[in-house]
DNA sequence: GTCTATAGGTGGATAGAC
DNA sequence: GTCTATCCACCTATAGAC
């Protein structure tokens, strides 16, 4: 890797959009931050926009990839039978999650959970979808031969919710330091991975009959 | 209500500050979609950061005011027996996802996704955390009786990862359009608290011991 | 590739007339 | 309470020397 000053400048710019977002980090603090001079941003990324492309660019891409290839592994170590709901979350929480202990890496979780969370942050960052759109296709087959009980909406919006608690794991730190008045510690990855795919395993096998039950006391 | 000067500011304020965020949206901004002039700002709440507590305080006030008062009648209707998990989370769901019906309350939903996962959002409103307290501090002991197999800590986290689907359900229309290629309907909000609450009470329902599940197959 | 200097524009906030 | 006019700090982006 190129210790150069486009690299600087990527690292400054991440930590510095994931703490305060983008429209309120100028280029003068990454560029500050970073120890190169302001134009650099415009030489290296054509603007602001590129650089928060190249930033999102930059982690999403290996980080995806991991996704798929555990999924390859998934599939073809134990061939034959169909991995694991578990499993399945497994491959796609733990890299993401493993990723808050590179350096740099939980900053970027930070502004993950601010684009999943900021309907213009996508707007912005549009091209950002794309890069998701792999991880989809490959993963939704697998999760609807998993779960063959539930219809494919209901699937989707309970997706939708564990992708939810996904965000909020990733940025709420501090929202859950509230809740629980500091009861709550965030540092073990590990513990966290587990803890969520627990709950978002029961919440995807959650009887899709009636969901208004009235029974059950 | 007044229909003053004060009230179309709040309203502007809540739809831009919900499809922009805070940083990107300008008083002038604001000030010339309220029709009003740009110095009312600084006259009615002393600044921009003045104006970013009133909006969240004017709904965020009924709205946690009901909850609670759902609270008290679960408590008092069925004198003696605890209320269901499902009841404890409708009475948190549905005051907020309702809100989507009132006028203007769907840019508020979108205001509170975007408080719930921007750190930064927290930190410039700090004390919105504060109008939580209350409802924290009530609800908690009530969680804590109705799921008495989990330790505080782990219900703690699992209240958090359903914080997180709530605030994705209100934030996240577009990228629930984008997984499911248009196929969910976000519309109905009845059907969308039916949803999240089989979801989340079947994911805090999930057994405590060994989340690393290495059976279930 | 990296720098200085600056153009050109927009931001929040305020003074003071009405 | 509401307006106009304005101050001044800060922003992105670029031109052009080195």
């Amino acid at each position: 890797m190129e210790p150069s000053t486009k690299h600087q400048i990527l690292d400054a710019a991440e930590e510095l959009f994931a703490a305060a977002g983008f429209a309120a980090t100028s280029l003068r603090a990454v560029t500050s931050a970073a120890g190169v001079n302001l134009a650099a941003v415009n030489y290296h990324f054509g603007s602001k926009e590129g650089l928060i492309q190249a930033v999102f660019a930059r982690r999403l891409e290996p980080l995806n990839h991991e996704r798929l290839q555990r999924l390859d592994h998934l599939l073809t170590d134990r061939a034959g039978s169909t991995p694991a709901l578990e499993d399945l979350l497994r491959a796609l929480f733990e890299p993401a999650l493993r990723m808050a202990l590179e350096p740099g890496g939980a900053h970027f979780l930070r502004l993950m959970g601010r684009m999943h969370a900021d309907p213009d942050a996508l707007a912005t960052t549009g091209a950002v979808l794309e890069l998701f759109t792999e991880l989809r296709d490959r993963f939704l087959p697998e999760f609807e031969k998993v779960l063959p009980g539930l219809r494919r909406e209901e699937l989707l919006w309970r997706l939708h919710f564990v992708f939810g608690a996904m965000a909020n794991t990733m940025t709420g730190r501090s929202t859950l330091e509230w809740l629980s008045r500091g009861l709550c510690r965030t540092d073990d990855p590990d513990a966290v991975v587990a803890r969520l795919i627990a709950f978002a395993a029961a919440g995807l096998r959650a009887p899709s009959g009636s969901p208004t039950a009235e029974d059950r006391r």
